[in-house]
DNA sequence: CGGGGCTTTGAGTAAACTCAAATAGCGTGG
DNA sequence: CCACGCTATTTGAGTTTACTCAAAGCCCCG
């Protein structure tokens, strides 16, 4: 199921291969904080290549003892926790610019597995050298903490709508989510972003079946909320959804890239 | 519903007031990493004072746009959420030794509120130069990161219980991960630790109703896996409720501690 | 044209919920 | 020392949301 390493270019002259970081397409967004020159020559001296996987390869399995760092640089994926007969629960989407494996490398193992949704290319950090980062560029250190807290409250509010919401508010939650980030990142425009995920991604995410995440999801739609076909998200009502979800409206922040 | 500050100690020769860092009871448990004098000396420059408050008392108000950093010196609290219809969701418990507030300090608004479950006494650090961690003491920011990263790991577990395990399942893992944080830090021994939890907040943790976990614990109480009765919990059977919550047995790491 | 994966529908079931009220504990004051 | 009030726990009864099992329909791709 897992895909091997693909050398993302050629590793002439010592250079380390793929997307140089000076001129990498997520810097360009306005969505990302600017770094320094120094910072972001920092940066692509801690990289070592890329890794390109597969829809459905694993990036980490749960309890490897990975201890690698990456960002991502496009497409989607996930972190779970499976039981042992099968129950899966997703903890949450990465998107680019996410930060991979920041809990794997702190502790000894990877208590979560994070797999590939679409076909994802990461940036792969210097397994020794990653946290060479505090001593160096305290502003970069404290970027990986902002980071880490970040993916903690996408967690946090994951936990609120599992715990404390329907099923129809669970989705609302979920789909207005998404859609912000990835608007953030022009994954698409007017009101229509690209959504990688099957219904029963979605059931694992919000601890539904998928059968009642489809009825649900068709009941929303009948609604006028928003259209989800063919792996399209059209959002018609953001206020209705804002509504259902009693979700507080929060501006995205810009954020930092690593 | 919230307490007033009560200062800590008296803050003669401009010393901080409360307990002082080196001498600090949490520091002398073999269950927190060792920090260099140095280091310790720093923290003791941050430390501004210390907050203390009644059980119920509000740490941190959701939406506030309270920028302070707490270490949890004694007692317990939890973060949570809530609609507006008054559901809310506990998102994690707090022991000695956490760090709250760190999500608060770094987006510009607390996205949860932090509710004292004891008499708690915070160590306080000052708002303005907490950040100086990073520029100084690596080792220590570092240590930021990972205690962050430590709760977000407690959240997915969380999250891993409330979408994928029953009722019964659910109550058996928040037992055991609190059985072992507490143990960790002495607070009791032999099989039985103190809890100071009602059934209503094991119910708001895990998703449940509040009827609902109450025949549950019930249930497994007649199992015989444990006791739980006048806020003190004794595990009879750490086997039978690990197999039920099917969950890993990862023995406790040392902890930083700032 | 034939899979394989994803979505949709139907029918019956079960886990967990709500509402309501009784019981138990505990600290305070008469 | 007991009554009172407050909070927490317990019990009962009926309901609902979401689940399971099973099968059919879709759709894209080879």
């Amino acid at each position: 199921m897992s895909q091997p390493l693909v050398p993302g270019g050629s590793a002439r002259d010592g250079a380390p291969p793929g997307t140089h970081c000076a001129s990498c397409p997520l810097r360009s967004l306005e969505f990302f904080r600017a770094n320094t020159e120094e910072e972001i020559a920092f940066i692509q001296g801690l990289k070592v290549g890329e890794l390109s996987l597969r829809a459905r390869g694993d990036i980490i399995r749960e309890g490897d003892v990975a201890d690698r760092l990456y960002t991502l640089l496009s497409g989607w994926a996930f972190r779970y926790k499976t039981l042992p007969d099968g129950r899966r629960q997703i903890l949450n989407f990465l998107l680019p610019g996410d930060l991979v494996g920041l809990q794997s490398k702190l502790f000894d193992r990877a208590l979560h597995g994070v797999e590939a949704l679409t076909d994802v290319t990461l940036c792969c950090f210097s397994r020794d050298r990653v946290w060479e980062i505090f001593r160096l560029f305290p502003q970069l250190a404290f970027d990986v903490t902002w980071l880490g807290a970040q993916e903690e409250s996408l967690v946090d509010d994951n936990l609120f709508s599992v715990g404390r919401r329907s099923a129809a508010e669970r989705i609302a939650a979920l789909l207005l989510q998404l859609y912000q980030r990835a608007s953030g990142l022009r994954n698409g425009g007017g009101g229509a972003v690209r959504l990688p995920l099957t219904q029963v991604h979605i059931a694992d995410a919000l601890g539904l079946s998928g059968v009642h995440t489809n009825r649900t999801l068709q009941a929303l739609r009948a609604r006028g909320l928003f259209d989800l076909v063919g792996g399209m998200l059209r959002v018609r009502d953001v206020n209705g959804l804002r509504e259902l979800a009693r979700a507080a409206d929060i501006p995205p922040e810009s954020r930092p890239l690593i």
